[in-house]
DNA sequence: GTCGGTCAAGAGCAGCGCTCTCGTTTGCGT
DNA sequence: ACGCAAACGAGAGCGCTGCTCTTGACCGAC
């Protein structure tokens, strides 16, 4: 079935009220992101716009799964994946935190704290997941590649690791055990923390040249990983 | 000047409303946070609150200090000084992570977005710095007492890490250079995230047993630190 | 005892999310 | 080609919010 004029103009109105949408999010932060405002800079009455959105949280919701795909493209497209392993590693946190920084408010809307009795639907956690799929194929490339130290082993422990992390974080390789796959989700951890802290200010009065300091703690835990 | 018990009775007013909000914090998050629903709990008209709080924001203000304040007791309250240097930083780890689970909504306001429009005061930072003065003096006990392997000294670089942070991280001494530094700054860093992490749902589907986890994790960054 | 300062209360304003109704437009099935 | 159901935009309205202003009562120092 061809797409109607009046799908193709729902299209269109809702991808406008996105974009609306997420522009206010940047001047008021998405506490602060008014429904009816949206609706007065479209153009339209604020009841017309719950023809597109259920509520509120569903608008946020969009939002908030376009960030992760916007923020998952960055990191992908980051990836070289004919260069070494660590430059690759260092490439996409850089590719993270650059994203970070031009899309700030966005950012905080999805590592920030999240928006009381809102929980995230289940539709968004594949695109959530994208970065760490990066960084997971990156590590497993690595380990079949040679260029990880064999590891010592030892029991997997799905309790720790789960399976389906596990999977994603290289697979199986002697070369990655669940030491290996601790040490990549605290890699990333501490990569969404240095982001978060330079971003929402706690780094302020400490650090001045925060793309040195980027630089050298990721390689810290580049370090960490054996990359 | 005694206190008259005009200003006892203005003091236990302002500890109930503080609590009340305290409460309803825990209840219904910052952005929900009412001025009316805490006035109604309470007991008193909406307006008289502004005898106490000149505004939401300072009431919000005040959660915030307190908040930081509870945190760096509870972060100094978890040193023991007399311990070895790396039993102390973890110890410390712990007592953060048990402070932000048992106050999630507390910690979110601490750590997680900022609200826009509205910057914490300047008289919030003395009380924000209180965790990282803890980690920082552990760390200079532990170059003191002959813990760290000598650094590889370099030259100081106030634009990576501040003279005030310096001085906090342990001051100077021939086992802390700016790469020891950077190194503290990331495994604080790092500390938020996984805690961040943890209590933000990003972990979910990933670990399960989230003290295992958090131990692994910290153990690293001490050894990353040279605890 | 009086008088200035502090307090709680209530009304009111503008904005919010959301619902309901109403008249119009669109497109599919007959 | 036509009719009907679904989709649509606009407007009114409900109950909530933060905040302001006015009013009247009370306390405490002189």
């Amino acid at each position: 079935m061809p797409p109607t004029v009046r799908d193709r103009v729902r299209a269109e109105v809702t991808a406008e009220i996105t974009a609306v949408a997420r522009r206010q999010l940047a001047e008021v932060g998405a506490a602060g992101l008014s429904l009816r405002a949206v609706a007065r800079e479209v153009g339209m009455a604020s009841s017309a716009v719950y023809r597109y959105f259920a509520s509120r949280d569903e608008l946020l919701t969009r939002l908030i799964t376009d960030g992760y795909d916007a923020l998952g493209a960055a990191a992908e497209a980051a990836d070289d994946p004919g260069a070494a392993p660590r430059e690759r590693w260092l490439g996409v946190c850089r590719a993270v935190r650059s994203w970070a920084r031009a899309h700030p408010h966005e950012y905080a809307l999805l590592y920030g704290s999240p928006v009381p009795g809102y929980a995230a639907p289940r539709d968004t956690v594949p695109a959530a997941a994208r970065v760490g799929v990066v960084l997971g194929r990156i590590l497993g490339d690595a380990a079949r590649s040679g260029a990880l130290p064999e590891a010592a082993g030892g029991d997997r422990d799905p309790e720790l690791v789960s399976v389906e992390t596990a999977a994603v974080l290289g697979g199986e390789h002697p070369a990655i055990d669940d030491a290996v796959r601790v040490r990549a989700l605290l890699a990333w951890s501490s990569l969404y923390g240095t982001v978060s802290f330079e971003l929402f200010g706690h780094l302020a009065g400490s650090v001045a040249d925060t793309d040195r300091y980027f630089d050298i703690a990721m390689g810290e835990l580049t370090d960490l990983l054996g990359l």
